[in-house]
DNA sequence: AATCATTCAGTCAGCGCTGTCAAGACTGCG
DNA sequence: CGCAGTCTTGACAGCGCTGACTGAATGATT
């Protein structure tokens, strides 16, 4: 930094003042000091920043029972915004499920540890009452994405899930199926189960006299292999099933396979999350798009701004991705 | 540290001597200070640790073409390893198939930025000779995963493919198939083929006259389709087939239902990795374990230990994971 | 014309640790 | 018993930057 401040014939603070796009700082001067730091290419000092100042340049992700597609993806978006920014980022993972004590221990050593502007949370830790206390307690500063209550008390970024379960609804609705079944996730998923819920409720308003047929999954695909069997085995039997996630949907897929039943011809099938899965299965399926990358990436700028700019809750869009597995009633 | 210093009364210097593990520390006052420090929950501070000293505490993990699934287990691995030695986990992401300057670009930028105190490379990077040759030439560690080249170069840590090949071959053979099917990687991909040519010699050993059936595979899903089509025309039919990846298993699977075909009573089929895929087909896929958790973990450890231990090649161990596609022939 | 507010640029201490050097406490050996 | 050599500890500067402050220059206000 002092070749810099040098080279422009400035002084060291003036340099720091341009670097971190301080107020007060005349156009003239800027800009020697920006070809100077050209010149030098000149990057500064990471450990240094963060020691001297107040602000570490580091946003740290928090991650829990990682589901390898989506926390990738949640990761690469964030990673995006903090290159964009400047920042680092950090990985840290939580065991959610341990005792109390435990997972406050867990949380007291990252934070200690790593001195992280902020933290972005996912779920499940995105809804768990005891992180956020603790960091609340802290104040430390942190973002969550797709939280299922008290959007007011953090930013945070998701999708509208019930929307996009009407979506599907609708859709199924107008290729002509009036015999539905959906495929819950984990009863404690609040994202899962307003997609439930959205499409539950949007075939109501159809037409108040269908019956939904239900069945219980877990959002893996051996739960949607035990309740695609289920859904089949009923009379009348579905002609088009909503699974609220893709693994699930894979399962359904199987099930159908093992009844002698061929996707989409004899059944329609429509998965959520347009993960890797709904292309690792046989016809590829048809599923809600969920911007997954986009939501980490909002979510490290919203971080990162520290509430310069006025959004604190960003809802994202979704979109159906039409494949192969869906079809008129045969 | 100073209260630290305080509470033990000794001098700030000891106290990072005791931290650092260095040498030439008694053991009463090595007692003292590690009391001391347990007492005040202290935890050194990596931003002044690494501005003042040679060491940054960060090691830094480069990716390209993330498969969620691999580089998602590669990098719990590192995690794990970098909490147990009190050290930071950065990741980057390369993209190495853009041109040369590019790639250089890329790699100036992340090393100028994070300073890390080494470096983790994956597949392909690790195959990389241009990444390779930038590393050497500004004197940065690093260690490599599963390379296929070179093994003296670096720290690295792999699985013999070879003989994860010829373990499937004998499997298949013992089972009683003599009509053998095998999907191949893509071309570059040196890993994928060891195990085909492992696979291939075993046979040969075993039998010189069997001929096995080669189809090209791109280790994609889609590929395995294709592939599976191919070997299921030929004459006389393959009656096991060893997919050198699950993604291009679970395509041949795929083929085969759309065949006609029920794996494991019709056909026997073979996967590799032991990845998420292999349990989102049905039946469950019997496939090649590798470590690759562990291997990250092996990986960041090199690392880390900065050659102090003698190993730098390290090679894992992997097994057959018996699940549902092997049966004999029928 | 005098006063005050505001913008712009610079000085300097110090963030929390480690590397270097030096001094004191030992040890072994002639 | 003395001297070189080794082990153990401490003093202190300084890593590269920023925050708090100071001072000069400019513009706005009475």
């Amino acid at each position: 930094m002092e070749d810099v401040a040098h080279l422009a014939g400035v002084s060291l603070k003036s340099v720091s003042r341009v670097v971190n796009r301080e107020p007060h700082v005349s156009d003239t001067l800027r800009a020697k000091v920006e070809a100077a730091i050209a010149a030098l290419s000149f990057v500064p000092d990471t450990a240094a920043r963060s020691l001297a100042g107040s602000r570490t340049f580091i946003v740290g992700l928090l991650f829990d029972n990682p589901s390898p597609n989506y926390t990738m993806k949640i990761q690469s978006g964030v990673y995006r915004a903090c290159v964009e920014q400047q920042y680092h980022l950090r990985i840290d993972n939580i065991e959610s499920d341990r005792p109390h004590a435990e997972v406050e221990a867990q949380l007291d050593a990252i934070v200690r540890n790593s001195r992280c502007d902020g933290f972005i949370l996912t779920p499940p830790l995105t809804d768990n009452i005891q992180v956020l206390a603790f960091l609340e307690r802290r104040n430390i500063r942190y973002a969550r994405i797709a939280p299922n209550s008290e959007l007011g008390r953090s930013p945070c970024v998701a999708i509208d899930d019930a929307a996009a379960g009407a979506l599907v609804a609708r859709r199924l609705w107008n290729l002509g199926h009036r015999r539905l079944g959906v495929v819950s996730g984990p009863p404690l998923h609040r994202a899962g189960d307003r997609r439930r819920t959205g499409f539950l409720a949007a075939i109501r308003e159809l037409d108040p006299a269908v019956v939904v047929a239900e069945a219980d999954g877990l959002f893996s695909f051996e739960s949607g292999i035990a309740a695609g069997a289920d859904l089949l085995a009923r009379d009348p039997r579905p002609t088009a099933i909503f699974a609220t996630n893709d693994d699930s949907a894979a399962g359904v897929m199987v099930a159908c396979g093992r009844a002698g039943l061929r996707v989409p011809h004899d059944i329609s099938l429509c998965g959520f999350d347009d993960s890797w899965v709904a292309k690792s299965v046989w016809p590829y399926l048809t599923t809600v798009y969920q911007p997954i990358e986009e939501m980490g990436y909002v979510a490290a700028s919203l971080l990162i701004d520290r509430g310069e700019t006025g959004e604190r809750q960003v809802m994202l869009g979704f979109h159906l991705v039409e494949r192969d597995s869906l079809a008129p009633p045969s």
